[in-house]
DNA sequence: CCAAAAGTGTTCAGCGTACACCCATGT
DNA sequence: ACATGGGTGTACGCTGAACACTTTTGG
């Protein structure tokens, strides 16, 4: 193993969303300082999950490295949305102290690239970096550390843009999976409620979700037939259209 | 005046588009290495326009701060679309020369903040930073110095994307334009050609493109009426929908 | 009067939207 | 048997796409 340099000004920071079959949920992780002297906390809060890039690798591979420390999954779905690199973003006196106390310069400009996850498995390590990792309903997130809260929202933005131009919904679903909870899924990210009939038939002229002859067992009602994704076919089919709506 | 610091490892670099009335175009500055005992010149290629930024401004700040050192325009539409920061996208042998040259350090890891603009101005300074500014044609763009041929295509990726979304083809326009010359706009970024009679529809139905009473002049043909963008009436009837085309 | 681009309408097919009832399962 | 969510069809209006001729100006 050869010892990798960590970037000291490049940073990447995940927003990592999730699906509990209610709400749309983001990974946050606890951020505690604690006074070595008399070992009391002196603020506890949270921010989203990110990290320094290494020197050899690309801020892309830097961001899968976060992913791949936090769930072991590899193939997650991934996108670059936007950077932050505001000259107060790490100065509220919280996030100096942090900072001083991680031993990191509190003045030095750092630039962190935005990316967004959407995991489809709720099963995290419940800690990182000798940290707790949870699950939070987006609609619950209170002020985050660092700029973190300005990151989410752009991230949400970002997510919602991406949705409506390309089906990554699913991506936050299991493999198999019912139209309902596709469905939900769509309505939970724009906040909007849908026709069950008429997503339906959107559905069906989307050769790429593909019906299986699995059903949902367990459930006390008739059970809803399980669909997947076929990326093959979603390549074919894809193509480019001329909209310029709004 | 103060003195401003420059920050050495964030810089933006501006994709800045234009419209000659036949193609799009991007502006480009020279590069040229001159050998100081010999006076000869080593190479020669071409740039995208970008800088670092100064410690005390935002990123988009400083894109905004090329642009008006290019333009001396202040109100240009600016788009931050992608970050680049690959370990290798300033190892290139002329590029390693070129640093050197310019006093900075080749192997410092170097991250840019890629930007797009559109100019509805041919009028540029003809000289930046003692380096000679030109337009080229995008289909004409050769080898370009560092990254640049990848950040031009990720900026034309993202400027087909942006105009599908939001009217943003007249930015390339002077303030009063003919629905031809809109239409060529979109023809050419999306390399499509579109129906006179359809595209007249669809501007029809965006009241935001609003007719005035005054036509072109001097045409040795039936002279165009002439159009205004109504940023007000524009904000007025934005509302999003629901889509996931594809 | 000729060349050049401006400007205009109709038809067809597909999509978005609104809306109500029966079906399969577990308890 | 009942509670729960699954699953289905029709009618209307709007939009995208295809397509050809007349109008206005300068030269």
């Amino acid at each position: 193993m050869i010892k990798r340099t960590l970037n000291d000004y490049i940073s990447v920071d995940c927003v990592i969303f999730g699906y509990n079959g209610q709400e749309l949920q983001v990974l946050l992780v606890d951020r505690t300082l604690t006074d070595e002297k008399t070992g009391k906390s002196e603020f506890t809060d949270l921010t989203l999950t990110g990290n320094h890039i290494y020197e050899d690798e690309t801020i892309e591979q830097a961001a899968y490295r976060v992913l791949f420390d936090l769930t072991g999954l590899k193939n997650v779905f991934l996108d670059q949305f936007k950077t932050f690199a505001h000259p107060e973003r790490l100065k509220k006196d919280n996030d100096r102290k942090w900072l001083i106390h991680d031993g990191r310069d509190p003045n030095k400009r750092i630039v962190s690239i935005g990316y967004f996850a959407l995991l489809a498995t709720q099963s995290i390590t419940l800690e990182w970096k000798g940290r707790n990792v949870k699950w939070v309903p987006v609609s619950e997130v209170g002020e985050l550390a660092f700029d973190h809260n300005q990151i989410l929202n752009e991230a949400l933005i970002a997510l919602r843009n991406k949705i409506k131009q390309e089906p990554i919904g699913f991506e936050l679903l299991p493999e198999k999976f019912s139209l309902t909870q596709l469905q939900n899924i769509y309505e939970v990210i724009l906040s909007t409620e849908l026709d069950k009939r008429n997503f339906r038939k959107k559905i069906a002229r989307m050769k790429y979700l593909i019906p299986t002859d699995e059903k949902q067992t367990g459930v006390a009602h008739k059970p809803a037939r399980l669909y997947v994704f076929s990326r093959d076919v979603y390549e074919k089919t894809k193509k480019e259209l001329f909209d310029f709506t709004v």
